[in-house]
DNA sequence: TTATATGCAAAAGCTTTGCATGGGT
DNA sequence: ACCCATGCAAAGCTTTTGCATATAA
């Protein structure tokens, strides 16, 4: 049986999260083990930290502390809504997937194209930049 | 001589917000010009109230108020920073543009292409939605 | 004259931070 | 032992809102 995706991102973030010299704590092993069971697409930090509020560990500071750290170590991807929320979801390498927000729901549709892949990676040589992160974030209704 | 693309962008908006029911106050209307001068890309609210700080008319209330009410009536484009700070440009019919942040340097730079536009435009079909707004957003640095 | 616009100040959120305590290695 | 993590509460920010006044049509 092959690996899942959640289990090499757990094992991905734990080696990143040691070789920073960090150590584990129970609110961020809480908030990384929520992420890679349910973390696929675009949680708030409240939402965070309402599913964290069962157990013990999971203050809302340290939801902010271990997003923004899982943040710089390239773990998450983070999208700023319009709302004024950042959300964060699982950022697992070589499987990017871009977001389509239904204005008239709320509702988030992820999708993947290739094509879009490639086509960005042809644009970011054009423009003679490195691109260490991208977002194509489509907003409309459905129907049509 | 034709007519400049600020024009028609003052011309649309004082259209648009008179179709509306709304009147022309001091205010809107000095946000509303100086978007038509230098609003092509990305200002924010703190910035708009700045350059306007040198006339009587413009508290940051209303240039917040004024900004709403211009996306809500599509004729500004509005996208939300990791700073946690909305930036608004004037939103050319027909004439998008996407942005490319420079993560060292802060630097934005637009650019244009049409391919990705239409690539958006066949994802929208295959997703069987209506798209009435997207932004392409490119985070790197400079070389390679 | 009536509905809208404006400015000020207060309020509302989301997010960050200081500090004392607890916990990993 | 030492350094990092955590929780709480306070502070910092951007953005929104209430209200009285001014202004467009």
């Amino acid at each position: 049986m092959t690996e899942s995706g959640s289990d090499t991102w757990l094992a991905l973030a734990g080696q990143r999260l040691s070789s920073a010299g960090l150590k584990a704590g129970a609110a961020r092993t809480a908030v990384i083990e929520l992420l890679a069971n349910e973390g696929r697409c675009l949680l708030s930090p409240q939402e965070i930290a309402t599913k964290l509020q069962g157990g013990s560990s999971g203050s809302i500071a340290s939801v902010y502390r271990t997003l923004d750290c899982l943040h710089e170590l390239g773990l998450v991807r983070r999208l700023d809504g319009q709302d004024g929320v950042a959300r964060y979801e699982i950022n697992h390498p070589g499987h990017v997937h871009h977001h389509f927000f239904n204005e008239a729901t709320g509702a988030v549709t992820p999708f993947e194209d290739q094509e879009l892949d490639q086509l960005i990676r042809e644009i970011a040589q054009r423009l003679e930049v490195r691109v260490t992160s991208y977002d194509v974030i489509l907003r409309g209704v459905n129907g049509k």
